[in-house]
DNA sequence: ATTGAAACCAGCAGGTA
DNA sequence: TACCTGCTGGTTTCAAT
């Protein structure tokens, strides 16, 4: 279903999202609208999901990134997970195994912020905070 | 240094980094020029980190995700360190505050896999795995 | 920030294998 | 089906204002 051809542009645009389909066409030797036709094909399929943008959070006066490890009380997930898209400085949530069971990703400004946060987030369960101090994947 | 307008445009693109600046200009009232030369700026502040894409790994052949949380050994954090980036199922590494000191997010196609990258992260630290269920930003 | 002009690209039609 | 070429209108880019 993707073959080695689709990989290659996936491996540009995710690189570089806003490349042309000429110039990705040039990186791999394929005409703009060949190009064209595979990334519009996998938009539809669904293998590429959204186009975004990584951020310097600092800059836009957020200081603080932590995840949150929330495990929630009985009876309250559905609710939690309904109020989770109300919530802006949650960037990223899943549902994993262990003792916690919902995983937080979020941007703040301080640590008041994140106190409001946690406020925010004690009647749905217990919270267990690890404060990113630095992204390290190079 | 961010003012109002540099923020909407930021806004439109974490929607979909690849709209045209004439695009981006339309939805904010602002010429194509304008809107480029803003863009522009923040790429050279580093406001804008990058452009990518989001890719759904299960139609890749990676149906499993991962973080694993790691308590580095005493005195390996540099070259464990040194190492991550060379671990291509590393999507994402992060040092944190906790009893463990280092939350990878990893991208792996199944068990057998998970295992193997746990062999190659075991001479650095104690790993404890937390497999992700599901997405539920919304 | 805007305008204007040249180069470039997106989108589409029609064609090949 | 997957790719290509060529055309047209819109876009990018840059200089001048």
């Amino acid at each position: 279903m993707i073959d080695h051809i689709d990989n290659a542009i996936l491996k540009e645009l995710q690189k570089d999202a806003r490349l042309s389909f000429a110039e990705v066409g040039r990186k791999i030797k394929l005409s703009p609208s060949a190009v064209r036709e595979r990334i519009l094909k996998m938009e539809d399929t669904g293998v590429i999901k959204k186009y975004g943008i990584e951020v310097d959070y600092p800059q836009l006066g957020y200081d603080l990134e932590a995840f949150i490890l929330v495990k929630v009380f009985h009876g309250k997930l559905k609710l939690f997970l309904n109020v989770i898209p109300s919530i802006p400085e949650i960037e990223k949530a899943y549902r994993i195994t262990g003792n916690q069971n919902i995983h937080l990703k979020v941007i703040l400004k301080n640590q008041l912020h994140l106190q409001q946060l946690i406020d925010k987030l004690m009647p749905f369960g217990d919270t267990h905070t690890l404060l990113i101090l630095s992204d390290v994947s190079s």
